[in-house]
DNA sequence: TGTACATCAGTGAACGCGCGTTCACTGATGTAC
DNA sequence: TGTACATCAGTGAACGCGCGTTCACTGATGTAC
């Protein structure tokens, strides 16, 4: 696994042809794309370099700046797209889970903890914060920043909310419940990204979500 | 500020006299505080390379190598002065919250997430993770890693065992409790390092301890 | 249908920088005799 | 009390590296006439 990062980073496709005219955007795609593999494969948000991207996608280092104003903004891009990936596998779960409010609220859960599961270190970058430029420095705004992860927070406190209607929750106030219960499932997702030797009791998000979302029992 | 980090960081502290004979082992020290310094005043483990720690020291840049093996090592050991840190405000806390179990319980809680209030960089940097190599690459041994913390830990177990042999904490299992009130702690107190501007709700401390620890109310 | 031309999608070389680390060294400070 | 010497606590110069960024450029591809 080692020797395979340093080769694959090194290495650059083999293959790769010019874009046609009017085609230059899919670059930016590629790009997004290269960032990805290289912060899945070393676990490590800096081993994203303009130029690591740039060998890994197969092209000069200069030829990143007409799709991204600097390095930072490669970062974002990357963030930004793992939240709506995250999102997305948030809305799917609760969507597939039927009609039943504890199974709602139990299927975000789940997907949330899955994914930072199945991705640590998309799900570390994405809450590490040292990705984030001194806000000044770079392209980055901070309205980029606030908007992210917002429509993950609406979906937990939408499938709390109908646990309180149905009945199932206590909860008197879904909105700071819904945001405790965030801070409990990232608490665990965080740590269990970042070091995966802790020996956890099986039931810990069990616990977490039945406490915090107040779960009648 | 952003000024004054630079300058900061670049001005050699102007008087250093030379350890006496025997007393070279002092500079261990200045090596640590001036990279806790660092960190401090830049907000990212990034500003503690082994260079700008020798910046900062006034010394020469081999002169880290008969104190530290490598860079990793001066993080290690920053990392590990936090942990004492932590560790010690916790107990202080406690010893002073007097007898009532759950005042020692509270104590414990509020001044952990003080400790990452008051110190974010440091708090981010302890539980971040970025700072570890490989884990191999360098000095630094999984040992090293799976002690920090572990009294912080106990303490909080401690602490709710108390609330459940007194009757005020209806958890059958501190232990694995203690584990979800830390990470719901973690949860909260990470997030709010990384992120300063999001909109939290007053209560959530109180929402987060009650609901983990299962306090009657 | 042919051709000049604008545009697009990149390239290649170079820059200055800070980094971790090595090497041979220096000069003060204690200590043995 | 004097002096040779070992040790300690560092220094200064240099190395190779990868980084972000700039600059002038190139060659294919579509388009206007």
């Amino acid at each position: 696994m080692g020797d395979s990062r340093t080769a694959a980073s090194a290495a650059p496709k083999p293959t790769r042809d010019r874009n046609r005219r009017g085609e230059g955007a899919r670059l930016r795609a590629d790009i997004v794309a290269a960032a990805v593999e290289l912060l899945d494969e070393a676990g490590d948000e800096r081993a994203i370099t303009l130029r690591s991207v740039a060998r890994r996608v197969g092209i000069a280092a200069p030829s990143i700046y007409p799709h991204f104003p600097d390095q930072p903004a490669i970062m974002l891009a990357v963030v930004q797209q793992a939240f709506t990936e995250l999102e997305s596998k948030l809305r799917c779960a609760v969507e597939e889970a039927g009609d039943d409010p504890r199974k709602r609220l139990y299927a975000a859960c789940n997907a949330y903890l899955e994914f930072s599961r199945s991705h640590p270190e998309r799900y570390r970058t994405m809450f590490g914060g040292l990705w984030m430029p001194t806000l000044g420095d770079s392209s980055v705004t901070e309205r980029d920043l606030t908007t992210l992860g917002r429509e993950a927070l609406q979906i937990l406190t939408d499938t709390l909310g109908g646990c309180v209607t149905a009945g199932y929750s206590t909860s008197t106030d879904p909105v700071a419940d819904a945001i405790a219960l965030w801070l409990g499932l990232h608490g665990f997702a965080h740590q269990r990204a970042v070091s995966r030797v802790f020996p956890w009791p099986a039931d810990i998000p069990e616990r977490i979500i039945t406490a915090l979302a107040r779960l009648a029992t």
